[in-house]
RNA sequence: GGAGAAGUACCCAAGUGGCUCAAGGGGCUCCCCUGCUAAGGGAGUAGUUCGGUAACACGGAGCGCGGGUUCAAAUCCCGCCUUCUCCGCCA
């Protein structure tokens, strides 16, 4: 959420930030809101005032044995009125509430304007690996290998689903947990977080209210006040966890990282060309998060960026690492680097991680604060990037990894987890 | 899922309509006394949030959350959430 007092401050730097990433609000109807809330507010507070003024010295006259009817009246009057005048700033509040959680949070000032085509790669790793035999892609290598059931995947849960069979379980495992021990070993705290959240968590993480399609729904009982969703992403479990709290700033920041699977449904982005497990339904992921203050915040994007990177340079997978511009920032972010791995048979390169910087935005919508070592009370910026997304990963594995007969070589680091250096 | 009880500030806790715009205690901060320690005496202690201000001042909200009744609600009524105890079900 922005500040709202940015809007009121700098209307012109918030539109032309916002501008960048394509998104022409209307600032100025949230203005007028803005000014008719507090205007209304001014106007009831003063009516309260006198209410409660009033009101204290009511047991004294009735003890005087005055008469007080007069002074119901008035009571009475300003009652009616206060009550009109909330009822009408709650409708206004709400409106006003809804714009600002409907704006995305401000790019970064070096971040470029512009969409994907703006997006710029700042490091390459590795090589295309090159090959003398003609390849297979990921999903004749993982069906001839055993290592996936793509028809009974989606006899059990239609398109966009699949099973990880045998060996193909044992590698995925592997891969996550290479990362876990990685991330435990860099002193971040595991988290295995509920599937199901309620929808603060999505409000706070910032997928609510714009993009609740996304999402699967679960009704856990009849009616609303139940009613879960399935995480997208354990990023929206990881921000809320001191959702409302204040922190202390010498706790700070906080390093996080969860696995879970991720539920989306992705309706109308599966593609051919997408077959195997390039997008599907649900994939595995870990993910890390930082809460961080403000100060700690652009060296915790660069160690992020860093740990995600360091996990696909110990695959040993050809990687580069790209710097989005505005309009590919995912709604809630200031900045965003993506890492995408090569897939040979697709001859591009496919994003395995996304790390992100919120700065305050995500924690202004769920009130997530801490306390400075002076007493004084301050957002906290939240951060977040997959470490990594297992799901893409094993594609690429599969295929950068495979032999001219159709074996695949295990990278190193997997083999203590694997137990085996070829999958044949 | 059923029955019962509870939710008050950093912690414990009093409080069934106005002398409570929340008593008392603990803790914490400061002061006094005591050469150290123990003990004692005194003062302060509602964090937060919103409006307002250049900053103060000042004012509003706030007793789990949301409504309602009333001139007036921590207190009465309704809905919800959470916790505890017992029962049921269950990996």
């Amino acid at each position: 959420m922005i500040d709202i007092a940015l809007i009121r401050n700098d209307t012109d730097g918030v539109k032309a930030a916002l501008k960048k990433r394509g998104c022409d609000a209307d600032l100025n109807g949230i203005l007028g809101l803005d000014a008719k809330r507090r205007d209304i507010i001014g106007r009831t507070e003063t009516l309260k005032a006198e209410k409660n003024k009033v009101s204290a010295d009511i047991p004294r006259l009735k003890k005087a044995g005055e008469n007080v009817e007069p002074i119901f009246k008035r009571m009475r009057e300003l009652g009616d009125q206060i009550s009109a005048n909330d009822e009408q700033l709650k409708t206004v509040e709400e409106q006003l509430r809804h714009e600002l959680l409907c704006l995305p949070n401000l790019p970064d000032p070096d971040v470029v304007a512009g969409d994907k085509e703006s997006n710029a790669v700042i490091k390459v790793w590795g090589k295309k690996p090159e090959f003398a035999f003609p390849i297979k892609n990921h999903v004749e290598l993982c069906e001839s290998l055993h290592l996936i059931d793509y028809e009974r995947g989606v006899k059990l849960a239609g398109n966009g689903s699949w099973l990880y069979t045998d060996r193909g379980a044992v590698i995925e495992w592997a891969l996550l947990n290479y990362f876990i021990k990685t991330h435990i070993k860099d002193g971040y705290t595991f988290i295995l977080p509920p599937h199901m959240l309620n929808y603060e968590c999505g409000l706070g993480a910032g997928q609510f209210p714009k993009f609740e399609d996304d999402v699967y729904r679960v009704e856990t009982a009849e009616g609303g006040a139940a009613r879960r969703f399935m995480l997208p992403t354990a990023e929206t479990a990881l921000v809320n966890i001191y959702r409302g709290e204040i922190l202390q700033e010498k706790d700070l920041p906080k390093k996080l990282f969860a696995y879970t699977p991720c539920y989306r449904k992705e309706a109308g982005s599966y593609r051919a060309e997408e077959r195997g497990m390039i997008r599907g339904h649900q994939f595995d992921k870990v993910e890390m998060v930082q809460v961080t203050t403000t100060d700690q915040s652009k060296a915790a994007f660069e160690e992020l960026v860093g740990k995600a990177c360091a996990l696909v340079e110990g695959l040993g997978l050809h990687y580069r690492l790209s710097k989005l511009a505005a309009g590919d920032c995912s709604a809630s972010m200031a900045r965003t680097y993506d890492i995408e791995v090569w897939i040979p048979s697709m001859g591009i390169y496919k994003e395995v991680s996304s790390v992100s910087n919120a700065n305050d935005y995500q924690a202004r919508r769920n009130m997530t604060r801490y306390r400075t070592a002076d007493g004084k009370i301050d957002y906290v910026h939240t951060l977040n990037g997959s470490g990594l997304a297992t799901s893409r990963i094993l594609p690429a594995i599969v295929e950068q990894y495979q032999n001219a007969d159709g074996s695949v070589t295990v990278p190193e680091v997997l083999r203590e987890f694997v137990g085996a250096s070829l999958l044949l």
